[in-house]
DNA sequence: CCTTGATTTGACCAACTGGTCAAACTCACG
DNA sequence: CGTGAGTTTGACCAGTTGGTCAAATCAAGG
């Protein structure tokens, strides 16, 4: 185990090739289809050297999910209060696509999780996602109430929101085979900002 | 092996209690995460008297999938195009969210292949569901054409409403931690037949 | 260059896992 | 009720896996 002084030049790159790797590993076989051998592969180390900076595969694991929870649920933290509303829900929109295009792993690592009933997860989304969701729902009803946007059931408004661009990466094995040589994120912008138009933009 | 004639009525009893125990197995740990004892034990066997009916772990997965692919695309098959094309996408959508709260272990089994990149699978999406969803995607494209419902990418709009009615089943324990009391089942279909009827519902 | 702590590794272990097999048991039917 | 096919199981095996450990190697400051 590396000691408790400040880290080392190949400490620092040692680790952070681990979760490197571990974040490849496991967003594409799961926690339990995963194998440390894998991992300390995949990061150009043996198995016990991977074990001498993290002392179990549940360890590199957690320390993975409390780094990407946080950078995670930003783009809803950002969704502002004083902003215009329509605009605002279309810029989160579009900043959650986004990330499913720039951070798929971390996506599917999330999506894996949560699939399989988030074991590992409970605790955390009971907890910081659920104060997270009631503000953002409540601002939503806010707005909806001052007829700034039409009227849906917010944390539904939300879920769809998750779901329509998470989709692009968590099945991105479906979505490519599906549109051949299309990119889908050509199209899907353009896509989801018009349903989102359509949807919210107030009625006359 | 149990033999070729004609199956007895403890073969179909014990082969049909596998196959639904390993569909709880299966949907929630995923394949390499769950054992053939688990499931043997659900199921009422030991693992050697699991084994007689079944050669292997990878065979009842297979049994498993084939069963499930066939169902899973029929609300998909049943979209009429004779028939009125917002009422026809709509019953379409209500279809697969029933699905999503009657099937969703079916639903995560899925989910689960297809987020670890579809290993066991990629040959049935590119055969059977490409021809499905070429089809399906002309038709709406025909109805685009014809002013009858709005523009919009057609194969965007299938994996939108893909990904909207899966989630509630593929995501149940987020959906479910952030609704609390409320049944996400209760706000749901009326949620997603507004979202389609203000994104299609031509302009005029 | 030498010492000391940091790093790396081969060898190893115990638990688990998918699968086998021969022997035992059960059932349906003549 | 006897018999042969159908069914069940305890014991077992080989490969994999998470994790340990002592010994070897390396790096950096004195």
């Amino acid at each position: 185990m590396p000691s408790d002084r400040a880290p080392t030049r190949i400490q620092r790159k040692n680790r952070a090739a681990i979760l490197e790797a571990a974040l490849d590993v496991f967003s594409s076989h799961g926690f339990r289809g995963s194998t440390v051998d894998q991992i300390a592969k995949a990061a150009g180390l043996s198995k016990p050297n991977l074990l001498y900076y993290f002392p179990s595969k549940e360890a590199i694991f957690n320390e993975l999910m409390a780094g990407l929870l946080d950078t995670w649920l930003d783009p809803l933290r950002a969704l502002d209060p004083d902003g215009e509303p329509l605009e605002e829900i279309l810029a989160y929109v579009q900043r959650k696509l986004q990330m499913s295009r720039d951070y798929p792993r971390e996506s599917r690592l999330y999506a894996n999780e949560i699939v399989q009933g988030a074991p590992r997860l409970h605790d955390v989304i009971a907890a910081d996602l659920n104060v997270l969701v009631e503000e953002k729902a409540h601002l939503l009803q806010g707005w909806m109430d001052a007829g700034r946007i039409n009227r849906a059931h917010p944390k539904h408004l939300l879920f769809s929101i998750w779901s329509l661009t998470q989709h692009y990466a968590d099945f991105d094995a479906q979505v490519r085979t599906l549109m051949g040589d299309e990119d889908p994120f050509d199209a899907a912008p353009q896509y989801l900002e018009t349903l989102y138009r359509r949807m919210l933009t107030p009625n006359i």
